[in-house]
DNA sequence: TTCATAGTTAAGTTCAAATTGAAGTGTCAA
DNA sequence: TTGACACTTCAATTTGAACTTAACTATGAA
């Protein structure tokens, strides 16, 4: 028995497949490279893990055509790596708090040109508690300071303005059933995530991953 | 965060130290050495991943005298081990009823000349369920069965009837408050464990450890 | 004091497991 | 039918962590 539980925790022990678990923990179907991508390794490096992980029935995958999909197994799997977890360390566990947010945000899509998912309602949310976009009525609003903001990342929101299409407007997202940022400042903000790697399209569907270097940024600008 | 439970999962992942936290499952404290001869390995190398686990805060050092005491600083630990235990699947799942009768006997001690303690009191057990003794009034006796049985661990209890000493009477162990084997029998039985080093005896103390080969044994032969 | 024991520390070796590189299978779209 | 893509497989390489050998500290008993 002590041999079968090191086998498990040394499977949720290496580094890539920590990070994999991790993202897997939104309980959402996730294609190898997707996985790749947000773990930062080889497609051949992941295939390898995931195998491992799958022949130990910790995930299971699902094949679709050329992708492969894949989620946790049960429920259990979750609930294990919540309780290793709850090991970490006090003076580490400031990120936790963070990171539990970032859960929130891990999955994401694209709305036409804008991000939209939980990620997007996140962002417009910490936007709207950072003062950045007031609410208005049914519109949202940018303020001075948040011209200031969107400056730092680079994005000149009075050349945007300017443009014929609209700069700034609520996007009802039918996941979510709440409201994230599109116009041209809504897709600008995308533009300027993926020229930054912060996230990246997948081939072929509306998903973005966000990778390591991206979570980071993400936590300092949207908290 | 991803980083920090890959961390406490390779810890647990290794398999000396996954023999040394099931062993400390039991809450209760074990001395380097104890915990060297369970999992089997030299005492350097149980220094060395005592450390580790001392300075993830897994465990916790009490220090008397010559000796080292080592348990979890915390229960979470212990849920954490069992949620990943939780994950091993169904078809090795059969070890594991053993293995939690194991952990029982684990703590052991010697009553005299013979084996006391949780041991004590399950093997007694064992023996009365599969007939080797049977209980008569208020002593054991050996069934003829029993004789055959303790031959096969190279016992000849003819010859220790023979003997001016008592051959075989339950002794109350105090802190079971259960009946255990006494006489004899139960010493020639200690004797032969030692000698197979199915269990070896820990100086200074009347703890008894168990080996991992005896644990194999000791499930052939009580079950 | 001397000797045995419990435990730790440090340097060197070994080995298993992750990674990389190269190549192959199957799917989808032009 | 061709090429791009998603994923996998296999051999070759690298590397990090466990283990070993050796030496050292501290406690306790003779």
């Amino acid at each position: 028995m002590e041999t079968q539980i090191g086998h498990i925790a040394s499977l949720i022990g290496d580094p890539v497949r920590a990070l994999i678990l991790w993202t897997l923990l939104d309980d959402k179907a996730y294609t190898a490279t997707e996985l790749a991508i947000s773990a930062n390794t080889s497609p051949q490096n992941i295939s390898m893990h995931l195998s491992k992980l799958v022949q130990a029935d910790l995930l299971t995958v699902e094949r679709q055509g050329r992708h492969a999909y894949y989620r946790f197994s049960k429920q259990e799997v979750a609930y294990a790596i919540e309780a290793i977890a709850n090991l970490v360390p006090v003076e580490q566990q400031k990120k936790i708090v963070h990171s539990k947010h970032n859960a929130a945000i891990k999955h994401c899509r694209t709305c036409y040109d804008h991000l939209a998912g939980n990620m997007g309602v996140s962002i417009a949310d910490s936007l709207l508690k950072q003062a950045v976009i007031i609410e208005k009525g049914k519109q949202f609003e940018l303020t001075t300071k948040g011209a200031k903001w969107f400056l730092q990342l680079g994005i000149d929101t009075k050349e945007l303005q300017q443009q014929r299409r609209i700069f700034l407007k609520p996007c009802l997202d039918w996941t979510e059933r709440r409201y994230h940022i599109a116009g041209s400042l809504g897709a600008s903000l995308l533009d300027t995530m993926l020229a930054a790697d912060w996230v990246r399209r997948t081939k072929n569907s509306r998903a973005i991953v966000i990778t390591a270097a991206g979570e980071k940024k993400m936590r300092e600008y949207f908290r």
